[in-house]
RNA sequence: GCGGGAGUAGCUCAGCUGGUAGAGCGUCAGCUUCCCAAGCUGAAUGUCGCGAGUUCGAAUCUCGUCUCCCGCUCCA
């Protein structure tokens, strides 16, 4: 059964060194988490287990790796420059918050009127008007509430907040000084940077429609409202595949995508029946998509939200960050775009003239995947003996640690020697991390182990170094198995054979 | 950003109408032929989220601020 509540996977995070509040030791920072020793394990090997899933096992694809700062023309003509920062207030009455210039354009006419002329601007020139009101806030909320500004809600005048400017993304000045052309944005998706890529690979790796490009990485948005543990933060690192096909065969392959994707899931132990796929309604979709499909999981306390996002994005991207956009028989509505020195074309598979080819993106959140796993994989059991146990039953190549040696006794040279050497035996196999566990005893270390969800426990005894009671056992360990609890003597030169098959 | 609730040891929490901080578990060290949070001995850990104010004196009252949880809003 997995976790019932986010506050039992908090604490366990914590408690465990998965998962620490960001900036703690200052009070903590809103919208930024750090990873523990197992949690970076774990991070580590659901990114590894999409690279392999999406990269290696596939023949139709290359990976990446971006900068996350980039130049800001690709953020203008990506689209986010504009809806990224959109002047907002709140009616303190309605608590009802809407965009200034919407919210302004709605109103009568001589509604409007009186809003320019106590801002000293016109109607005619709105962009200067709403300019004009984030630039002196206080003035501009003065205006809304005595020009009458009705609240579309309540059909009331509202008790309008000044104007807050809400830039989703994060601007940071490049080089050393500090003057208005010298800054840029934190990539707000790992996206851009596979698109502005798209000509490279094609030319260093002779690709041909369709194959895809993957990328892991981080990206940052300014989310106004940060909540709930690392489901909304604003550091992420994104799972992202454009896979590029040729249009009119866009539809099929997201409708391959989405199965592909839901398989990965169900092998990282989110089951598919806990998955259910949002077509998102036409009048929801980003400014790019044509249409997506939202993966929502039944997260626990927060019900089904998204997990990963399947858009189709058309021609939208590479046309936009295309030169020569006129000739090249966009279908996507795009920018103007002077600055692109690139053609970001690739040959037809049938009739090898150049075009640009549609994009399917299969977009998921690492931080996301953590969540959805470790609930997924939460257990709290009541045993025969009348105690609790809680295990994290991790698929064996997700856990953080695979098995833990454990020396029966630590006050006993022998033992320990032996059991570091099983230790080392163990690790270069290359399997993971394997760790050597020699705190509080036996019985407590399985229950540590069982909480973080190391697979196997093996467990060095008298027996093994000949100096228990039968010396048939010599050279023998215990393996304790996670899920059973169950025992089984093998023998120390069967181990790693033993080790590998069930990780595997 | 709005409304509600909360913040005391690593975790869960107690601490009255103000009088200088505690428990359980965990952690660490030692002992124990020790296989399912066993036992015994010992130890460490808190600017009571942070900052002001009131007071002779604040974990406790007031204000501000940060963070977390819930509901709105937002999530291109």
């Amino acid at each position: 059964m997995p976790a019932q509540s986010m506050e039992e996977l908090v604490s366990l995070c914590k408690r465990r060194g998965f998962i620490f509040q960001g900036s703690e030791i200052y009070g903590g920072l809103q919208g930024f988490y750090d990873y523990g020793p197992l949690g970076v394990e774990l991070k580590n090997n659901i990114k590894a287990a999409w690279w392999r899933t999406n990269v290696y096992e596939r023949d139709d694809m290359e990976g990446l790796d971006a900068s996350i700062i980039m130049h800001r023309m690709v953020l203008r003509h990506s689209g986010h420059e504009a809806t990224f920062s959109d002047p907002m207030v709140d009616n303190r009455k309605t608590k009802k918050r809407y965009r200034l210039d919407h919210l302004v354009k709605d109103q009568k006419p001589a509604v409007q009127g009186a809003v320019a002329e106590a801002m000293g601007q016109s109607v005619e020139n709105f962009a200067a008007l709403v300019a004009a009101m984030v630039k002196d806030p206080a003035r501009a909320s003065a205006a809304l509430v005595s020009a009458g500004v009705r609240d579309a809600f309540s059909g009331e005048v509202g008790d309008w907040t000044e104007p807050r400017p809400f830039n989703m993304m994060f601007k940071t000045t490049i080089g050393p000084v500090a003057d208005d052309d010298s800054y840029g944005y934190l990539r707000p998706e790992t996206a851009q940077g596979i698109f502005t890529n798209f000509k490279n690979v094609v030319d260093s790796t002779s690709r041909r429609l369709p194959f895809g490009i993957a990328q892991i990485g981080k990206a940052f948005r300014n989310e106004i409202t940060p909540r709930n543990f690392i489901f909304r933060v604003r550091e992420l690192e994104q799972m992202e595949i454009e896979f590029f096909c040729a249009p009119g065969t866009d539809e099929e392959w997201h409708e391959k995508w989405l199965a592909a994707r839901l398989a990965w899931w169900e092998a990282q132990g989110v089951p598919r029946e806990k998955i259910q796929i949002l077509d998102v309604p036409r009048e929801d979709l980003a400014h790019y998509s044509k249409r997506t499909y939202d993966l929502m999981y039944d997260y626990p306390t927060l019900g089904y939200e998204e997990i990963e996002g399947i858009a189709n994005r058309t021609d939208f991207d590479l046309g936009s960050h295309t030169k020569g956009q006129e000739e090249l028989g966009l279908t996507a509505s795009v920018l103007p775009n002077e600055d692109s020195v690139a053609k970001l074309t690739i040959a037809h598979p049938d009739t090898q003239k150049p075009i640009v080819p549609f994009v399917i993106e299969p977009s998921a959140g690492v931080d996301r995947a953590m969540l959805a796993v470790l609930s997924e994989a939460y257990a709290l059991e009541t045993l025969e003996n009348g105690t609790e146990r809680i295990v994290l039953r991790l698929r064996p190549h997700l856990a953080p640690i695979k098995v833990a040696v454990i020396p029966l006794a630590r006050n006993r040279p022998e033992i320990v020697e032996k059991a570091r050497s099983v230790k080392q035996e163990l690790q270069a196999l290359g399997l993971g991390r394997i760790l050597f566990e020699d705190s509080g005893n036996v019985g407590k270390a399985y229950r540590r182990h069982d909480e973080v969800g190391t697979p196997f426990c093996v467990t060095i005894d008298f027996d093994t170094i000949g100096k228990g009671d039968d010396a048939a056992l010599t050279d023998t360990v215990t393996v304790r198995d996670r899920d059973t609890m169950s025992q089984e003597r093998v023998a120390i030169k069967d181990l790693a054979n033993l080790i590998r098959e069930r990780l595997r």
